[in-house]
DNA sequence: AAGTGGTCTAGACCACTTG
DNA sequence: AAGTGGTCTAGACCACTTT
């Protein structure tokens, strides 16, 4: 039941702190269960489990934490809403993995627009076909840089995608990734892929990008982009400009796509249902 | 402590259901929790609770549902979680007001573009300046009447407002709102309301937006949005369609917006941070 | 002091998965 | 059968607000 792998301080997360607590590691007043929390990041970050291996089961985290079952799950609650980890009953709790459902409701937002007379059935959600337009190293510039917390001029890789719908261009990407944090990417593994690009960063490089913000824009297409998107020069298209996240906060991924929208529409929900 | 308002049908909110359940009413296999945050539901849409007063306490709840306090709290939790009750401490659990925080958090996504030399402090989130533009009765077109499930034709107000930050015009707002739900709404009323559009429609309305979808895209600005927002005629602005919801993903608004993205981005959170 | 929500505990039992 | 997460309970105590 020990895993060695569980190493990061043994003993209980809080020292029943009736002011007793010698360092004043910014934890004082807060609740037990939000320090718990961090104490699972902290394992979690560490890298030792993946989509494939569970964490050690909530009673064994309790006790090796010296909270009860309760206020365990209370943070482990947190964790699933923030999709930094995922239950399942029988099996245990596992890092979020990055397959195509999670792709789909968390990252990607492009649908084709409805037609008023259009009565198919919902246009359930339709996974894009991607085709790589070009991979290369180069340096980063001042946007880049900033975005991504590394210096000017550090090599970065460029990636091109072009995302279909139907066998319509609609989105074509354009990827920014240090290549200090993604060391020995090729692009023959880019394009080999077996999922998402963000399972891939997951399985391959141990990168989990946990969310990520947009910045988005109507601008004129340029000619390269109009071109991949079948549009006529200088024509509205938006221009989504992302970048992506993982533990801490740390970027992983600057991404600018610029969309066709003559019939398709970037669809966002201003909090989600029950 | 018996609170007459609470009526919708006493006792136990599930009967021990070991397969007596004689009205198989779709809560055959719900967790109690789930039953009990319906009855909530039930409570808080009959609209006798508002922003300015509390529900009943959790104890009070617990005992009439006949379920304990922890399973109450579950409940309430997920309902906080959708932004539908806040609870404050030592005061009681309310119907979540539409306050200026929680319009620019969940409904205002327009934020000045920061320059990469601009080393402002981090933008905070400006509240925008609203003048009402115009107010008038029409016939709901056919997408409005899709969108607003009333007929074709039916009577609307349509409302037409620019909003403003830092002096320029960045955004102009169409709401179309059918006259059945705002009765009584006059210009008057709408351009004296105390604070947000939504608060007025909670307040004088009792109706309460929940949640909202957007669809945007790229767009030529036609020669009156153009003239609103100070650019060229067909000029690439962002073209935002809102369908606001209440409880029951009932239609309560229809908004097309049209932001000038020159300096601003229209800005997407994807998941939230802890 | 009394009433509200917020935290934490301990334990029982259920549902699902695996050997 | 054993191990995992999922639900539910009952009660203690804390923190905040109001009277």
């Amino acid at each position: 039941m020990y895993d060695p792998t569980l190493r990061w301080s043994n003993g209980p997360v809080k020292t029943k702190s009736k002011s007793e607590s010698k360092t004043p590691s910014g934890d004082e007043s807060l609740p037990l269960y939000r320090q718990v929390k961090k104490a699972l990041q902290k394992i979690i970050e560490a890298g030792h489990y993946g989509p494939g291996k569970p964490l050690p089961s909530e009673s064994a985290l309790a006790s090796q934490l010296q909270v009860s079952v309760g206020t365990l799950r209370h943070a482990v609650d947190e964790l699933v809403h923030e999709h930094v980890l995922v239950r399942r009953q029988g099996k245990g709790t596992f890092v979020a993995p990055h397959n195509r459902a999670r792709f789909m409701f968390q990252f990607f937002h492009v649908e084709r627009r409805q037609d008023p007379e259009d009565n198919e059935p919902t246009s359930e959600q339709e996974f894009p076909d991607i085709a790589c337009l070009g991979f290369s190293r180069d340096k980063a510039d001042a946007g880049e840089a900033r975005a991504l917390r590394i210096k000017l001029g550090d090599p970065v890789f460029r990636i091109d995608n072009k995302l279909s719908l139907r066998g319509k261009v609609v989105v074509l990407d354009r990827l920014v990734l240090s290549t200090a944090m993604f060391r020995n990417l090729t692009e023959k593994r880019f394009v080999e892929r077996a999922s998402t690009v963000y399972a891939l960063y997951q399985t391959d490089f141990g990168i989990t990008v946990l969310r990520a913000q947009e910045r988005a824009r109507a601008s004129a297409a340029s000619k390269v982009v109009a071109a991949v998107l079948s549009l006529p020069a200088g024509a509205p298209v938006m221009e989504v400009h992302r970048l992506a996240l993982t533990f801490g906060d740390k970027p992983v991924e600057y991404r600018v796509s610029f969309i066709n929208t003559q019939a398709h529409d970037y669809v966002s929900v201003l909090s989600k249902k029950a």
